[in-house]
DNA sequence: ACGGGCTGAGTGACAATATCACTGAACTGA
DNA sequence: TCAGTTCAGTGATATTGTCACTCAGCCCGT
């Protein structure tokens, strides 16, 4: 199955000349993942550059413990760098890439990776751009987690996992899971959400019935 | 004041051709900083790549409310990608790198660093696995923060912290800004080791009694 | 030597979050 | 339809964080 000329659609080829750009039609595989496969993990450590063509890639860091906590998620037309970052390292991690929806990305080879980067000043721009990115994602993950109030955080996460809409679906487990709580905890706040009638709940789904409300919590300090 | 061939010290640059080494040694300034002053911060944002020659660097991150935590540390040997991301990145954070001992340091301007990532395979890997190196570090901090228990961090730090030794030089409220709790929680939790007897305090200062206990601890799951 | 002034440490009360051990409600598929 | 499974609610308790203090030890000038 062919994309066409997909290297349009990424900041980071875009601007490479023609001659390059063909020989990334050449060298890189177009791969497919089914909504909620896992894309890579512990166990199947990737040894390529992957980027996303379409959908969303959710990337997550599971605890001894089995508790876990998303990391940040990579969107279409963005490129995921922790893969490559740990390949490189070759150390131990526990992040896991899941597939929220159907996924279209573009797998580039190492060897091409590593020939671009020193070949091309745009793409290494691009490449060392993702990786601030993403390190800026984390230290942001790690001021949440470390100094942030819980009903702060959740209030939004659901503003932002509502993409500007006013629905979410999500499981009290799978949103304790985006924010490294526990479900207990997520079901508590959300009542209180509920009973300040700022959310309404169903079984698996939450609807924003006060968007301003819940910014307003997720604002204070 | 001049080191002599500092290439010779880093992993990243020992392996370039002389000539590189040579543009290096010319190109690069060798700059110092005194024992507890602020390398870098929110408000001096650096723009260009720090290499440490001798001491140690420590980056912590403040939250609004003036806590803070300790991210990891530079040793001698090892660069600090994370400036470089953050310049590139060109956004705000609130990271800060601040000299835990006198600093000699080798810093190369942008343009050069820009350059000899083109051009020399080596010094590539050596900065990709830097950046995947802290990549790896803030993952383990995400981990520690969200899912760890505070008597288990505080053994493995002050153990980290000893170097092997039975000392260590901090106040209650340093460790805590290591692990970004409060005060009061490492001062109870010390109080709980020293009636155990795993620890001797005195102002400013704790002595290690019983390594092998702490270990325990800093092992338990 | 003496008495501020300052920093480091101890403490009780309380709030927020996490954990444990359940219960019941809502869906699902045979 | 009903048995199994997933999702959500709840009380009790443990851990961690916050607030508002007190007290002890050190530094320094007189």
């Amino acid at each position: 199955m062919n994309l066409g000329d997909w290297t349009e659609r990424f900041q980071g080829t875009r601007g490479l000349p023609q001659s390059v750009r063909d020989r990334l039609l050449k060298e890189a595989r177009v791969v497919r993942y089914a909504k909620d496969t896992a894309v890579f993990g512990p166990d199947n450590v990737p040894d390529s550059l992957l980027f996303l063509y379409e959908g969303t890639l959710r990337v997550s860091q599971t605890s001894e413990s089995g508790r876990d906590i998303v990391l940040y998620r990579v969107d279409a037309g963005e490129s995921c760098v922790l893969t490559t970052a740990c390949m490189l390292a070759e150390e131990a991690y526990n992040a896991e890439g899941h597939a929220e929806t159907d996924l279209v990305a573009i797998v580039l080879p190492r060897p091409a990776f590593d020939r671009l980067v020193a070949e091309e000043a745009s793409f290494r721009s691009f490449v060392f751009a993702a990786y601030s990115r993403r390190l800026i994602d984390l230290l942001r993950v790690v001021d949440d987690v470390a100094f942030g109030r819980i009903d702060v955080r959740l209030a939004q996460r659901l503003l932002s996992l509502a993409g500007g809409g006013h629905e979410v679906s999500a499981t009290h487990q799978q949103l304790a899971s985006e924010l490294g709580s526990a479900r207990e905890v997520i079901s508590r706040v959300l009542q209180d959400f509920q009973k300040r009638g700022l959310i309404v709940q169903s079984r698996g789904r939450i609807s924003l019935a006060d968007t301003a409300a819940l910014k307003a919590i997720a604002e204070s300090p």
